[in-house]
DNA sequence: GAATACATGTAATGCGTTACATGATTTA
DNA sequence: TAAATCATGTAACGCATTACATGTATTC
């Protein structure tokens, strides 16, 4: 019953993303691991060390095709796109039931495990991610600035890429918010100095 | 220079995090593993077939030591505890510099690629995590009320044991909240029904 | 008679990071 | 001349999940 040209193998969720990437615009594997580290970045990493065997993976599913770019002045490159399959097989996982996976959070483990240490340097060490994740927040919302200002009302209109974008952003916003409240509260309970320069 | 009786192997957060578990009380493997399911479970997961081989590598490296005990009516097993170099071990790591893990979240990956998907199941898709991450929040909640009333004002002060179970799940009641909150306003924006009773 | 609790392991597989490998062009 | 940018790959290794493997005692 399966087509052998575009047999059903499982994709993972990188390979979404890529697909993800690639239904916005054609790319080469140097661009998606430079989008990586932006964009979808925040809340999807890959090296180009796994990006161009999951590119393979989905050419060789029948999920995207690549068009090799001849370079003279620069290394020869190829150009993905997502073919019809890969475009039906992204919608179809869109909205399909999500697997949830456990958190593991390195920090919130420390936390539990804080009777064992100083409070004082405890203080320190949640100071400062307080300031870390104060600073991506601070980040988030620059590039919210810039999207209104490029994109203007089509970013509140559901639907829209630009809306997509300005979803997942408030996410992050809200998520680095949230956080470094937290950081805050605990620092300030283990009786921490409110800045670096308390402490000289 | 190094000791051959402890050799200076780097031990993973998961070695951290049993050694966390083992400085409250000695435990078993079975029981570690039955401890990954709840309290620390909500932040850091192992199962059972990694927690063994970990055992043995924290035990090669001298920071945990085990005593066989004999059973009749059940299975024999070992009861590990921490050795003096073991929680020197944790404590130093404890307030360490934190290497910060990219965040990998596949609904805001899914956010951020709505604009591909139908607006009313997306929304659908967004509802149901609500309720998900409402109800974590939820349970949460419940711990903090059952930690209020067997610790009392212990569970404010700084430095007691009880208080760091307290900090780590202010994080956790704050992260679902959030998330439930996100969850709602994007479905919300995409039309999406309040309750799966008015999908009926 | 079936499932769950107790108890400890190993093997196969997948995902992700770091390191290895090559090489031209442009910028500091 | 040192570095970053462009461009594509492979190899080694570590962490995590699923499945394989075994066996008794209790509870439904």
């Amino acid at each position: 019953m399966n087509d052998p040209m575009v047999p059903s193998t499982s994709t993972s969720t990188l390979g979404y993303a890529l697909l993800g990437l690639l239904a916005r615009r054609d790319l080469s594997g140097y661009d998606l691991a430079a989008q990586m580290k932006r964009s979808v970045g925040y809340f999807w990493q890959a090296r180009h060390s796994q990006i161009y065997p999951e590119l393979a993976k989905l050419e060789a599913a029948g999920l995207v095709r690549h068009l090799l770019i001849h370079q003279t002045d620069r290394p020869d490159k190829k150009i993905y796109a997502v073919t019809d399959a890969g475009r039906a097989a992204l919608i179809s996982w869109l909205t399909s039931p999500i697997a949830e996976a456990g958190t593991r959070d390195e920090l919130v483990l420390r936390a539990y495990l804080i009777w064992l240490a100083d409070p004082l340097q405890a203080a320190t060490l949640f100071r400062d991610q307080q300031r870390h994740h104060a600073a991506r927040q601070a980040e988030y919302e620059a590039i919210l600035v810039a999207l209104e200002t490029t994109h203007g009302p089509a970013l509140r209109r559901p639907g829209s890429i630009p809306f997509a974008s300005y979803a997942a952003l408030r996410r992050g916003i809200g998520y680095e918010r949230e956080y470094a409240e937290w950081c805050g509260w605990l620092a300030e309970a283990l009786g921490g100095a409110t800045s670096a320069e308390d402490l000289e």
